[in-house]
DNA sequence: GCGAAAAAGGAAACCGGTGTCAAAATTTTT
DNA sequence: AAAAATTTTGACACCGGTTTCCTTTTTCGC
């Protein structure tokens, strides 16, 4: 018998099974060189002991720890803790569990944090998101380290087992084709920072789907902001003032979108009628301001459990995607102009 | 010579100083029982070797992880990141790590799967955010697990040492009295769900604040949400129903604030004119809707820095803090009443 | 029924630290 | 100067797994 009231170890299951601690250690790896015979032996024991093999143990003998990484840098609480979420969907049933990483990704010695990170928790792989997934550099330091990674980012910036990406440009052109739809035919950008692949992205599906309808934007229906509020106010502000004043804007983000709500309130313009406006990330201020904003969305948290699982269990179906479809969620920020 | 370019154990720094290893861990563990002369020589060659403690190995024998849990429940994302921020920002330097763990309080095996977590993770200690903070039999969990713990609060849930806490009572009597000062006397309350302790402490505070002023409080002067949006946007629609309608409404949060300001406006109320609207969390909701939202804020940041060290190093000065005092943020949904 | 090949299982070392306890070195006491 | 007390240090087992390598057992062809 084992000393009850301590969690049981691998010996303890062994004595009671009669075999060696090696044969537990290959019923719990599944290895194959077993007979069915003492498998459903050791088996039977272990469930009656309720024996679970100690993470730390393996960890050292291993050499990598059952830890996933979250490295961010991300302006959207909202974003992050949906990908957390999903990720946790994925691993809630194993041994592993999830380490986050806020990062600074203006700090010059952003890369060496990160190698002395890695270095010392020995993650099993890392999940990296946006802006900071678009470093090529940092992939690379995952790579040399012998940690697995996946990136979320708005474009295959990798390959796809290394990466979960929405596809921006494609959903962007559907919000212009919505605002043309409904007769917008002057429609203003609000842009994203440069150095962000989003806001990259973003731009080039808006001016692709302009020009596919063979709409001209006008510079002074172009500006740019830094993802936050204020910075959309800003541009906003400056958009409105044009001569030829636009109907419509979309904006690269919500917190944008938003900023843009507020200016049109300063020059007593009435969202939509007078002015309407798209956003982009779903966020839950584009559902809490007046009116709810259209904007576009994307599944945060599936992306996330698979971005897991592609590192957990890379042959599970869920962890093939890598391509994840966004989808407008028409709200009451549009309609048609006034002519 | 120790093989290079693989990562120094503590064998390679006992053999190039020329102690056993049981040394070495002396150094590293600053034990007392050491000569200086030992301990300088010893430091030397770890500086030049540039060797770090493998916290895999340690976690084996010390029974213990360096990592720190963060369970939650949380309906509010900026409030964890900022809470994650925090104990980041007080572990940046250490081995530890954070480990989070969203979690189901509804479950009927939440006790089970954190009893589970806990037993497999073997963490440090744990950090509990609001609301499933306060469950005492999670606390009591955590001491039968030999894991140390720290709550977030809105009162004095546990002693000093286990608990990092906002002063919600004092707070929403401010906000009271900002209102009161500016004249206004018929004042409602959104509340928040029944099991929310924070939700008893700011019905508590207001009440008593109502009444330190001499103010009745009507029955239809009160109302009850989910702490959601949507539940907002009822009661405030209920209140403003009142046969004597209230001038200004206090919600127990800013998500339910924001549901009163679009109650208002769907009953053509300008905010503040015709109502002042107070909220609670200075979430980055109240900073962008229209108009910007009067909020009462706390320092979640700090919390979440003060929570780690109570765990990892008790006897810092930032440690000792327990009780964070929270702030009126005045912006411009709140007006005197129109006479 | 026998020998060879393949499958199954075990002993011992190892991963990189810490705890115990006794030995060695140093200091203090007599 | 020797004995006693104290401080400093090291040998070795241990934490709970995995890996290596070797032995035992089973299977199978002839």
């Amino acid at each position: 018998m084992p000393k009850s009231n301590k969690t049981p170890t691998i010996n303890d299951v062994a004595r009671l099974s009669g075999v060696s601690k090696k044969t537990v250690s290959r019923v719990i790896n599944r290895s194959a060189l077993l007979s069915e015979n003492t498998r459903t032996k050791v088996e039977q024991v272990i469930a009656q002991l309720g024996y679970v093999p100690n993470p730390q143990a393996r960890a050292l003998a291993l050499r990598h720890n059952f830890l996933l990484g979250l490295l961010h840098d991300n302006p959207n609480a909202q974003t992050v803790l949906n990908f957390q979420e999903g990720v946790l969907d994925a691993i809630r049933e194993t041994e592993f569990a999830l380490v986050v990483r806020p990062v600074d990704r203006h700090s010059p010695t952003l890369l060496d944090d990160i190698r002395r990170f890695l270095e010392l928790q020995r993650l099993y792989g890392v999940l990296i998101l946006p802006p900071i997934s678009e470093d090529d550099a940092l992939a690379q330091l995952c790579l040399e380290m012998g940690c697995g990674y996946v990136r979320m980012g708005s474009a295959m910036l990798d390959d796809e087992d290394h990466i979960v990406a929405s596809n921006d440009r494609e959903m962007v052109s559907q919000a212009v084709d919505h605002l043309v739809e409904l007769g917008h035919r002057k429609i203003a950008l609000i842009e994203g920072p440069d150095g962000f692949r989003s806001a990259y992205e973003r731009r080039e599906g808006f001016m692709a789907a302009m020009q596919a309808h063979g709409l001209a934007v006008l510079p002074e229906w172009r500006a740019q902001g830094t993802y936050r509020f204020e910075s959309g106010m800003a541009a906003a502000t400056r958009l409105l003032e044009a001569a030829d004043r636009p109907t419509a804007i979309f904006a690269s983000n919500d917190e944008m979108a938003a900023g843009a709500f507020h200016a049109a309130r300063l020059r007593d313009l009435k969202v939509p009628d007078d002015l309407s406006i798209i956003g982009f990330d779903d966020s839950p201020i584009a559902a809490h301001i007046w009116p709810p904003m259209t904007t576009v969305g994307w599944p945060v948290r599936e992306m996330g459990r698979a971005a897991a699982l592609k590192l957990i269990a890379p042959d599970d179906p869920a962890a093939q995607a890598f391509r994840f479809p966004a989808k407008l969620v028409k709200r009451l920020s549009v309609a048609p102009p006034r002519t």
